[in-house]
DNA sequence: ACATGATTTAACCAAATGGTTAAACAAAGT
DNA sequence: ACTTTGTTTAACCATTTGGTTAAATCATGT
């Protein structure tokens, strides 16, 4: 609220209210006067700053892709310890969703409905993480007889899955199990440690 | 294909139409005409069996949630030890997705969409299921000390991303790792006792 | 044959929606 | 003062979209 009115220029208005209301309804769902309306300006205004309304969802979903993926994602191709890199992945990316929490319903929803279009949009900007690496070092544990046996794809998505579904489910968990905005940050943050403890566990023999 | 064209009645064509598109596109993202000719009728015929979008939603989305929820969440109520329990949730679960992929997608989406008009829908319908049993029991056997200390809540939580996030993320996953369709059915059918084997070591002590 | 009720269709309609235009305004340089 | 250039707006336009209407077709009982 402090700098919304002065300093702020239309443009950046325009990409806020955009990211508001995009996040929310999707890009089928959103309407070129609602993020008008959202920025408090003129619906030509939009279109002067962003030529259509695809161009403008390019940009809000890229960025937000950008957020996603590869930033932290990117601590899986680091050079640390199995157990090590799993806490931090999965503190690191608990964190950024708390910060974002619609962010993978989002984009998991856009790719869904359009997966080509995914890749083409992401294709220019940013490279996507691949876990290979990760795979491999989980493959590498195994061999040693570090940990259990277990398919480092299935384990990669256990790990993936623990992370960022709660965030997907928030809605329905929230209304279902009756929790506040304030209970749930609690729980994220307790999953913080719980869910590393958790799949560690399930590693160590 | 077999019945598809003779012994189908009209409404039975709306409805499977409705359902595809509703599935793939979203309520925001779904259209009238698409429905109507998907199901091979017109236009004017779709709203002679259904009044309108909304309704002709409500009937797809309640019958979603119906296939979602109760019939195997109900499974956690049951009278069986903990971690039979839990093999059999995440191997009839992964069974009903398996069916229909895109359910959890979509009905999450919708929910997040609009909340307050989620339990309205369905509160005539269905009761969701609560899994108030099951955290009881998760916390009886941690008192007992049968398996490692953990919040229940956390536990269904771990339990239920990595049984439903892999259907949630098949788009991206099946295009970035690059599986096809098989391959997707082949890990799911392999996460079914991995998965299952994964939670109950990491309880055991 | 024909009356009756349900089903199906083509043609339409009004509202919503993405996008455009031309004019007004503001700021900065001369 | 006056250009010039970028910014903002009100009014408008064309298409899409959900929904309606009235007529046609079909099935069924008499």
């Amino acid at each position: 609220m402090s700098k919304r009115l002065k300093d702020e220029t239309s443009e950046e208005k325009i990409l806020e209210a955009a990211r508001r209301v995009f996040l929310q309804k999707g890009m089928a769902g959103a309407r070129m006067q609602e993020i008008a309306d959202e920025a408090g300006i003129n619906k030509a205004l939009l279109h002067y700053y962003f030529r259509n309304k695809e161009l403008l969802f390019d940009r809000i979903f890229t960025q937000a892709a950008a957020k996603l993926f590869p930033k932290v994602v990117t601590i899986l191709d680091a050079d640390l310890p199995l157990f090590e890199k799993i806490e931090g992945f999965i503190s690191s990316y608990i964190d950024v969703m708390s910060e974002n929490p619609y962010l993978p319903l989002f984009v998991l929803n856009e790719v869904h409905r359009d997966p080509e279009g995914f890749y083409k949009r992401i294709s220019g900007e940013l490279k996507l993480p691949r876990p290979e690496k990760f795979l491999m070092q989980i493959d590498q544990e195994v061999k040693l007889g570090n940990i259990r046996p277990v398919s480092p794809l299935q384990l990669f998505m256990n790990i993936l899955s623990g992370t960022v579904f709660p965030f997907i489910a928030k809605p329905l968990f929230q209304m279902h199990i009756g929790v506040d905005e304030f209970q749930f940050r609690q729980f994220m943050l307790q999953r913080k440690t719980e869910f590393a403890r958790f799949v560690i566990d399930a590693l160590r023999k």
